[in-house]
DNA sequence: TATTGTTATACTCTATAACTATA
DNA sequence: TATAGTTATAGAGTATAACAATA
């Protein structure tokens, strides 16, 4: 039997005008899309998002502590821990004591870790310059804006 | 004894200049914030956001299957299944027989979701507007292309 | 054979409580 | 008593393989 031409070529009847409002809707698809691609240009450096973004961190700040890496990178501390764990496995950062504070870690980049980061950091530059293919640095550059705006702009859970 | 002065007041000497080109890095953050706050929205309604995506999407495409669903949420078929679940279980949806393909749902959504759609879609929007307090309509419309952009964008992983 | 929905499973990311050693 | 780092654990979210029913 021929019933079979009313089946429409899959998804083309979808409608998603109801959601096309919504920041969020878009974000968390494009956050998918980009975070995939990111980890997989870190993947050679045996880094992900996360952790390169620790590493990072650590080479442009030597010397900080735990609590202000977490604070910075707006993560747990308990998920902190495991994520320099890897690095310091890797040799690419040490955990050195702090005499002023001996309950406290120094985080400081080997010699080996600033070199991965610079080499990671210029991989991140090309995918991200692929992904973004022809966007002009005004636009980029308010995209950046906004998403300041609304990570701080919490406009008051109890307020 | 008075040792702790040159404890600085935590995080204020941290740079993160070296991220601060990364959209990636910004996106996280801010998505973290939209989601925690959209969630807290839709708490009163039951609704997490993918569930609160798959009503509206049942609401405003009636009939549609599964797999639809799936792709046009760019979610895995499987993670769907629990999701319309909770949606059935709460009386929102009714998932019906196909008479014309006997393996597939047709989805669909009840008097009940219709309402509670209306509803969190109306508190969604006001709790997206505090959240992008004073964003003028054009670079919010900025903000939603260039995700469109990053989605659509994947310069060809093998390509 | 291929597809729809499903089950089971695993892996990542994130969040909280509680412990230790220091302060 | 409070804080730094840690451990253990639980919860989301996400991804894949494999199955039954049907095409």
């Amino acid at each position: 039997m021929g019933e079979a031409v009313t089946k429409a070529t899959e998804a083309e009847s979808v409608s998603d005008d109801a959601l096309r409002g919504f920041i969020g809707y878009h974000m968390k698809r494009a956050m998918a899309v980009l975070q995939a691609d990111l980890n997989r240009a870190l993947k050679p450096f045996g880094l992900r998002m996360v952790s390169y973004s620790a590493l990072v961190m650590i080479v442009e700040n030597p010397g900080l502590r735990q609590t202000q890496l977490a604070d910075a990178l707006a993560i747990e501390r308990p998920n902190l821990v495991v994520i320099l764990d890897g690095l310091e496995e890797a040799g690419l950062i040490t955990r050195d004591k702090v005499p002023a504070d001996r309950r406290a870690w120094a985080l400081n980049p080997t010699l080996k870790g600033r070199k991965l980061a610079d080499k990671a950091t210029a991989a991140n530059r090309v995918d991200e310059a692929r992904l973004l293919k022809g966007l002009p640095a005004d636009k980029r550059a308010l995209v950046i804006e906004v998403m300041g705006l609304i990570e701080t702009g919490r406009g008051g859970p109890e307020a």
